[in-house]
Order: structure tokens, then sequence, then C-alpha cells
DNA sequence: CGTGGGCTTGATAGTCCTCAAGTCGGGTGG
DNA sequence: CCACCCGACTTGAGGACTATCAAGCCCACG
């Protein structure tokens, strides 16, 4: 007996709720609630909430993102299907970011009690929160050394290579022909550069023969260069 | 009867593990070590370490920082007294930064099979740990906000004030004479500048009446001003 | 078929970097 | 106690990278 949301479970949360024990996976069938689905660019958590929204994402990519002055903001993370939306906010207590949809989205809501019974009751699956949330800020960190010490080629050759190589983990994903969602204005907004700036980069990463961009897809052309821009290149 | 290694604690660890059952308490008393003390400028925790290390700062700052290209590195975030070091390594297995000493430094090094205990039998201290791992994540991704959107004036002027409000929680510090031992070439590293240009910036701030950073020490002239950089300055 | 959003491209300007030389201060060894 | 020395700081000139602004294009969508 198989309940829709144990199916989904089964084929997508590889980082998260993959292989639990019974009691474990009990708990969360328990505790989600439901299934919601969103178009592209829509506000899934807004910033300043007190937040009891947990997701796991099982249909479409997602991202984080604080907003900055006026009208810029710096995007934090991109989220992909299979793993988890306010977690972090269920931990603290507060959003300080905003989560936005990046294409259309499927996602389980989830009990955010389900951190506060985990921690209680269920030791392993407490810790593999706690190695998530981890994870979650060694990308960022990773992220802020690239636009603290890379120029322009580095930091989209490192984000090309970051989002595809995501993706090859959970499955095999073919380098010519990867899903790459991303408007010119979102690798902008998490490189910390404009839009106008990030086509001029594409255009010479396209020329170089590299990595091409286009129709929402990444091809990439050039795999030992493009880890060469990243690992190497200084300013 | 209390032992050296409470007292200490008593004093310093308002962070993380302050009014602790019993329990608790026990459990980190067994497993904390022994004392470090290292000057300044010295490394603490080794990028690619299969850190067993983990510790928690009694006196003095030290920081995470990433090795990018050649000679250029990435600071991630500053530690300060009560807070704990190699927390992250712990969780996932592997440092992916060094840890480095800003001032002279005493800590006091823990088992890091706390982690895991904590995790298996103290719910409590895990998801305390859970949270402080969180709010570590959260000041990355403020500083990568800071570094993404903000020009020089507005990233210095964010440091200032973030160094400046952490210590103010742990206790009454004076704003016209706080301390404040970044060189500039930490801050450069932090905010994605150079030293030069760190230099430039401090001086219209103490031109413009905002803040003075002399002798390892920061002096706030106008918090009010120096709050509005952060906070709306656009470009 | 009109419209709007995203993309593309050019010209111009600004911020910040690079390089280099000179100053200052503190620590060390004689 | 003083001379020396090294690292950190300071400042200037020139250049590189990226932003800004603006206009035209293309496509998807209503």
């Amino acid at each position: 007996m198989f309940s829709v949301a144990s199916e989904r479970r089964d084929r997508y949360t590889q980082g998260v709720f993959n292989s639990l024990s019974g009691g474990e996976t009990s708990l969360i069938e328990t505790l989600t609630l439901r299934s919601v689905a969103l178009p592209a660019n829509r506000l899934l958590v807004g910033e300043g909430e007190v937040g009891n929204s947990l997701y796991q994402i099982t249909h479409g990519w997602a991202y984080r993102y604080r907003n900055c002055a006026d009208a810029s903001r710096q995007i934090l993370d991109f989220l992909l299907p299979g793993e988890l939306v306010g977690l972090g906010a269920a931990l603290l207590g507060v959003t300080d970011h905003s989560v936005r949809t990046l294409t259309p989205l499927r996602a389980g809501a989830i009990d955010a009690r389900l951190v506060g019974e985990a921690f209680r009751a269920e030791p392993a699956l407490a810790l593999r929160l706690g190695r998530y949330v981890a994870a979650e800020a060694e990308r960022v960190a990773e992220l802020l050394t690239m636009v603290g010490c890379g120029d322009a080629v580095k930091r989209l050759a490192f984000l090309m290579l970051s989002l595809y190589r995501r993706q090859a983990r959970q499955g095999h994903i073919d380098p010519l022909n990867a899903p790459f969602p991303l408007r010119r204005q979102h690798m902008a907004d998490a490189l910390g550069l404009t839009g106008a700036h990030i086509n001029r980069t594409l255009n010479r990463l396209r020329q170089d023969g590299i990595a091409i961009v286009e129709n929402r897809r990444l091809s990439i052309r050039d795999l030992p260069r493009l880890t060469a821009l990243v690992e190497i290149t200084a300013t």
C-alpha cells in the first residue's frame, strides 16, 4: 500500500530522505500535508515570515534570494528537485530570505513540526537535517568565494559547472543538453553582475567553444576548459 | 566543585552552551579535551582535513576562509569568543575551508564525537547545534548579499556594523571604542576588495565623520548614518 | 496582430584594481 | 639603548573591468 506521497519520495528525494528507517518514514508521512503546484516566478516563502512552511520540491526549480537596495537582489542558492525549502527557517524560527519559483514547480508541504519531532525522537533523521543545512551553507560559501574573487568569466563558469554537477549527481545528464532554466537576470543576480554583462560573457564562452546557453538549456562543449576556468584562473 | 573548563564556559559561551541541562553539561565536560593557545595569524584548521577538530573559542578572534586562485582568498566569517570552530566539518566529515587566528587565541578543544553523541542522546543540545549551523549560514548569506549588491562604502559599513553588533549582543561595548582587530587585508579579503581601496574607503568614512578604524579599534561616530549606509544605499 | 518581456548591442562613464614608491611603527639583535 | 628591518599602511597615476543608459530586436502570448 503506497500513497502518492511515498511514491514521489522514492523517486525524487535522493539527497535528503532516502533510505530511511521505518520510524522515520512514518513520521514524515504523518507530517506531509499536501502537494502544491505553482507557475514560474511565484513567491514560495516571503522574507520575514514566521514560517511554518517547509517544502520538499518534487518537480521544477526555485531559488533563495535576499532583497538588497531598491531594485537589486542577491540570489543565494538554487533549489533543485528533491531538495528542501525552509529548513533553515524551521530551525531558526524566522526567514531572512525569500524563495521564488524559477520554473513551474510542484512541492510537498511538510509540517514544520517535523524538525522538532526529528530532533526529539529520530536522531538519524535529525542528523540528516543538520547535514543538509551544513551542505546548503557550503554552497553559499562557495558562491561567495566566486563572487568575491573571480571575474565575470570565472563566476559564470562556476555557476554552469555547479548546476550541472548537482544535476549529474542525481542521475545521468547529457552535458551537451542539460536543463538550465535561468534567465540572464537570474545569473546576474546570483553572480553580482548585470544582465547586459552576463550576455557579453555568455557570448565569449560561446565563441571560445566552451559552453552555450540557449533555450534554457546548457551545452558544455569543453568540460576540461570550463573546469579550468573555475579552478585556475586568477583575475 | 568547578573545573577550570566549566568556569570558562560560564563566562564565555553565551551563544552556544548556555543554560544547558545537567546531562548535556556533563556530556560536554566529558568530551572537552584540553585548552590550546595560539599566537595571531596561525592556522587552526586546514582546508581538506578530515577534521576531528572541534573548538570553542575562549579568548580572541579567528576567521574562516577559502583559498581562491593563487594569492587571493575569500574570508567567509569571523569567529568571536564563545563561538565554535569546526562544527560544519564535524557534521559533514570534511572541511572545505581553513580557519586562522586573527588575534592571539585560546580555545577549548572538544572531541568531535560530541556531535554524534548529542544527536543520539541529547536532543536539546543537538537542536542547539543545528541552530548554530543555521545561524552561521545566515551570516555568510548576509555577507554574500553585501558583496554582490553593494559598493565599497556599503560593504565596509556593513562589516563594521555587523562585527560591532555581534560584540554588543554579548555584553556592553563602547561604540566609540570597540575591538576591531582586522587588518586592511582582512577587510579586503572579506569584502572582495583590495587593501588599497579599503584604505581609501576608510578615509572617506573618517572624513565624513561616520566611523574611524585606528589601532585595531573601531569608533562609530555616527551610528544612524552608518546604519543608513547599509540599509538604504543603492547602486 | 498588438504588446510586453526578455535579449542583444553600442557608447560612455565610474568604480575599483594594479603597480609602485614612500612612510610609519613595532619588534629584534647588537 | 639604539639601529635595523620587515610588515603594514598610505598615496598616486594609469588602466581594466563592469555598470549604466538607451535603442532595436525577437518571440511568446493574449
